[in-house]
Formats: structure tokens, sequence, C-alpha cells
DNA sequence: GTAATTGCAAATTCTTTGCACGGTC
DNA sequence: GACCGTGCAAAGAATTTGCAATTAC
């Protein structure tokens, strides 16, 4: 799906659960679609919502972000270093993806597989623990550092 | 194992790190030992060493913790809630534990088995990332809310 | 028109840092 | 006596809030 018809979803989205359209949300939005895969934080959406909208204060943005987790359009995540960062959910995902946090470089990719499914099964029949959602990040050596590594 | 043993323990580590062995530290030990079940942040960990030693310092809670984070004898966990957590890490285990999160009542529980054996083999084959550790977080509803909504 | 939304600044909250003092080997 | 560790207070960073002005519908 494309990023205009993407935007047009959510823009629906938020009518229907009452918030008003304004440029500063959409700005917002572009910014999140523009960077789907980056895990910005508030700070870093704020400075390139900025370029497009100069005008626009922080704290709206923080309070866009609020709107859109609780519609479920983001997910705010967190990967111990002190920032909340908001990951654009993928449009019909079942499920949200997960993350591989590479320890050498810092990058973060993402794994749109299901790798849970079995695992879930498990969760509700031996724990009674009834799964609506998800939060996986693995910690270790990406691929590319790990080549590097093998070469020395 | 016993407190005390796990005390032991990790006092060993702190030694063989060249890290003294203060009453400050013994005591914060002491507050993850006895609540290990809790997932306490930071501040909560303070108010509850101040009434085992009521002149140690926020500071120094902090700066514990580091150490310990670095150690690798906590896990620094984050639910999304804007607080760090320190999370005991079981001694031996090979993997962190993974947690269950009520959206009903806000409880944590943990899960000691390792459903990730074959998940983490998948990382490896399919994305030529080499796993070393992992963070597992499922939001859902837990046995008891799940059973008072079934009652209504 | 009016209720929601905004920008700004101030307030809060969590965490880190600087520094003089105290304890230990 | 060098050095590590501490408490305190101040600084810093991230996020939230109050409020008057503005805007979307």
């Amino acid at each position: 799906m494309d990023t205009i018809t993407q935007l047009k979803k959510i823009k629906k989205q938020l009518h229907e659960s009452g918030f008003k359209l304004t440029p500063q949300r959409e700005s917002t939005l572009l910014v999140l679609l523009e960077n789907e895969k980056d895990h910005l934080a508030a700070e870093e959406i704020y400075v390139r919502v900025k370029e497009k909208a100069p005008e626009i204060g922080l704290a709206t943005v923080y309070r866009t972000l609020e709107i859109l987790t609780e519609l479920k359009v983001v997910n705010k995540v967190s990967f111990n270093d002190g920032l909340s960062r908001y990951d654009l959910r993928k449009d019909g995902a079942k499920h949200f993806h997960h993350h591989l946090l590479c320890l050498e470089c810092g990058q973060i990719e993402e794994i749109e597989d299901d790798l849970l499914l079995e695992v879930e099964k498990v969760v509700d029949k031996q724990y009674g623990f009834l799964v609506k959602d998800h939060r996986l990040t693995f910690h270790g050596i990406c691929r590319n550092c790990r080549a590097e590594k093998n070469q020395l």
C-alpha cells in the first residue's frame, strides 16, 4: 500500500474516533510514514516535522503520538536507551513485528514474519494467558558485523 | 539457591570486576533479591533500601544499578510506562525470562521456560543474526482477569 | 459558533553529574 | 595517601501540563 492510501486510511481512523485532522497531525503522520523503518524518538520526529511545518511545537508532536498510540497506528517501543520510540504498525498486520538489535553497530532490523504463533499457543495453554500483542527484541550480532568479525 | 548464597556469588562477581562491596551496595542487592518478582523501578528500590540503610542517597542506588546491569546481575527492562525497571537475572539461566503483562490489572508475571529456542534458530538461519539475548513481553489478559470476565 | 487543538513556557519526572568528604587497603 | 565510593545538590533530559489564542468542522 502506498503512502497516500495509508495516510487516507489513518485520517479516516482519526475522524471515526472524533479527532480533527489538523495540518500538524498530517505532517507528523507523513514523517512517520516516510521513516517507517527508523524507530524515531519524539524529538527526532519533531525535527523532521519542523522541516515541513516550521511552526509546530514539540508538545503537539507528543500529543499526536499519544493519540496515534491510542489508535494503535503506532506502537511505543523502548530499547532501554531511555527514549520512547514510535514504530508504525504495518497496516493489516495481525501482530507487531519483531526487532533485531545489533550490539555492535546499534542498528535495528525488523522481522515481519510472525515467529511467535506456536509460542503464544503455549502461553495460552500453559499459563492461561490470553495474548493480545507482544514485544520481542533480540539482542545480538547482525549479519554485517558478524561477517566483519570473521574476517579479522 | 537461597538468598545468602546468591548474595555471596554476586559479591564475588563484584570483587572480580574490581568493585568494592559497600554496605550500600549490599543493601541494594538484598532489596533486589527479596523482591525478585517485582520489577521495581529505581525510586521504588531506593525507598526499600532506605528502610535498611536510611542514609543512602538515590544517586548511589542508580550507580549501583548501573554496575549490576553492566555485570549482567540485573536486566534493565521497560514496559513503556516511562520507567526503567531492574529485573534480577536468575542465576545460571541461559536466557532472560519472559514477561506476561496483563492489560486489565497491570500485573506482570514471569515465565521461566525458554520458549524461544526454535525461534532463535530461525533468526540465525534466516536473518544471519547471532542471538545473544532477548526481551519478550506478551500483552494480554491474565488468568485471573480472564476468569473474572467470563463470570460477568 | 464552539469545542478541539495549538504553541509556548513552565512544571514535572526520571536520571546523571560535580564535588567535597569519608572509608579502605 | 591514593583511590574508590558516597551523599547532596544542581544539572540535564524527556515528557507533560496550563493557558490564552487559534482553527477545524
